[in-house]
DNA sequence: TGACCTGTATGTATCGTTCTACGTATAACC
DNA sequence: GGTTATACGTAGAACGATACATACAGGTCA
């Protein structure tokens, strides 16, 4: 303070810098103390009106921001870290959505990865929202095994949605009811008259426990309900990079089925490319049905019946369980959504 | 150390938390001191093949990872932040891509904000990117007006995607040449021997300074390419949530254009939806131009002839730039990419 | 009156790094 | 052999917040 008598002190006065607005600006600014400052940024108890006010003119005089860095030293960070593992599939954005509904009026500020679909990339990034501090993490159809997955959940509060871990466990799911949709469909398309019907799906990974992915129990509800109704199981698979021409071949092939049951409404969009490409009219010669109602369903050329699921409110409640579990809870908590076939023409709606 | 003599200390033999491991831990294990472990992971200069090698194995060993919290009070976060306008657009994913491209093999870790296309959220995502002492900024398509973008830039290293400010500023951008792009749409459609082109965009928000979007910079080389060849410019606008209905009140018009121009492949996608709806047949009686040429674009019921300007590589250079500048670089450069027309069936093509 | 709360404010140790300044060998030069 | 570089390490002060322990009024109650 007064370096009045200490000539020779190294580099004391005048320091050009604009100086950093810190907790500590803001306390000589109000006249308190810095823990005082400390409390009202956390609300934290023990906090009077008269100082409250004071602090917080202060802070908006000075334009004081918080340094997250330095809080997530000691305290918390106020991230949250969100995992996805594909950018391009415009179902994540509602989900996105539904996310930022719940955070805004919350100081929680929610910030993504992607994963790019692939398991390194997104072990990486778990790592670095970890390294990061943040306070939560929510991951979308995650890659990894159960297990990592709950290794990680050891680490800080994490939700799971788009994931059927088969036990109890230590975080939160969310999910819409994929057998449930799955069932529906076959349901809905049987009910049309209909009985070769084909589910097209992804080709599994090598590992083997991915009974969890959603893919899996839309096919799971699937099987269940041709068993039921008793017609053949009839499954197509394709790969990431071959859905064209699986596409291609399926709509093509002699014994062509009449209907085609798609795990999601890219791969939907794909089979009636490949039936417009051939001249296969759709739906007169084959119906198609998608999953995800994505915003693409609705446009003329596709006309998609496909099986909505909110991603809106998955996110929303993802993160109300995540901030649920931020502040203490530790019992697991799982929450489904009832999914709802929205049908149009590629089904002769 | 030796608390031999002291019963009554609170809290201190047989700590039971398993104790996280620091940079401290580290530096025990390899016997050397703290500094010479930073040292190591900054790859900073004064490190011996000797002592980088055991420190390392000590790193492997016990499994450290260097809190980007505690990192980020002193130095560099390697934390980079990119903004995002609107996750649904599909094109903003191939950027993304590009973006992991470039910080693959670096320290570096993108992680993404989300404005939805709101100026109050990009903001704060802003501000909540700079409070994370992020290092460095990548702006994709920002709604922010320039001046406020040259105070972003002021307070950290920043590059911006998808808009051309006029003069010459204080941060970098990467730009596919949007005028040029389309000119180059005007000079096709008239190389078919067309001549009434409206050109199919937003409405700009209420805001004058927006000469700098992508969407005003193809209504340039729109306009500039018509008036060159003699035609008259004609120019639909619509809001985002009316897109539907302009469209069909495009299509369904008395004087329907001979050619519509979108701004982008999502509009497009809508205008071909409503010329499907109302039995409008493309290419013969109306053709459809978008931009972008996004994933959809090649599927046989869209089938759109669009402009590609490369996301990918926008997303690489970007994120390159902004590494040259926070290892430095000052002065400002600027990137651009020249895009090339994709012809399909949706112009005859 | 003294013991014990309760509500409010403060002082200070602490979190895990990086950074500046400095010390000590070893090599290089004349 | 003495000076001067150069390479390699270390000590210790920041960085900006939070958490914990404590201080101090004023009130209540035996």
């Amino acid at each position: 303070m007064d370096n009045t008598f200490a000539p020779p002190l190294k580099k004391s006065r005048a320091k050009p810098a604009p100086a950093r607005v810190t907790i500590r600006t803001v306390a000589e600014d109000a006249g308190v103390s810095v823990s005082a400052v400390s409390k009202v940024l956390r609300n934290a108890y023990g906090v009077s009106d008269g100082l409250r006010a004071r602090v917080m003119a202060s802070i908006e005089k000075l334009d004081y921001r918080p340094s997250a860095s330095a809080r997530g030293m000691r305290g918390q960070s106020y991230t949250l870290g969100v995992l996805l593992t594909d950018i391009r599939n415009v179902f994540f954005a509602e989900i996105m959505e539904g996310i930022n509904d719940t955070l805004a009026p919350t100081p929680y500020q929610p910030l993504l990865g992607v994963s790019q679909l692939r398991r390194r990339v997104e072990r990486s990034l778990v790592d670095a929202i970890i390294d990061r501090q943040m306070d939560g993490l929510i991951l979308v159809a995650p890659r990894m095994p159960l297990p990592e997955i709950e290794d990680v959940a050891k680490r800080l509060p994490t939700v799971v949605i788009g994931s059927h871990p088969a036990g109890t466990s230590r975080f939160d799911t969310v999910n819409n009811d994929d057998i449930l949709g799955g069932e529906a469909v076959v349901d809905y398309l049987n009910g049309l008259g209909l009985r070769r019907i084909t589910f097209f799906t992804l080709t599994e990974p090598d590992d083997d426990d991915d009974e969890n992915t959603v893919m899996m129990h839309r096919e799971r509800g699937y099987v269940s309900a041709m068993t039921r109704l008793g017609l053949d199981v009839n499954i197509e698979r394709a790969a990431h990079d071959t859905v064209a021409e699986a596409a291609r071949r399926l709509v093509a092939s002699k014994d062509r089925p009449e209907a085609i049951f798609c795990w999601g409404d890219a791969w939907a969009l794909r089979v009636i490319s490949a039936a417009t490409d051939l001249g296969v009219r759709i739906p007169q010669d084959i119906r198609v049905v998608g999953y995800d109602n994505n915003q693409y369903c609705e446009l003329a050329q596709n006309s998609l019946t496909s099986v909505d699921q909110s991603g809106r409110e998955l996110g929303k409640q993802a993160a109300r369980l995540l901030i649920e579990r931020i502040e203490g809870r530790r019992e697991p908590y799982h929450f489904t959504v009832t999914p709802s076939l929205i049908v149009r023409n590629s089904t002769g709606g």
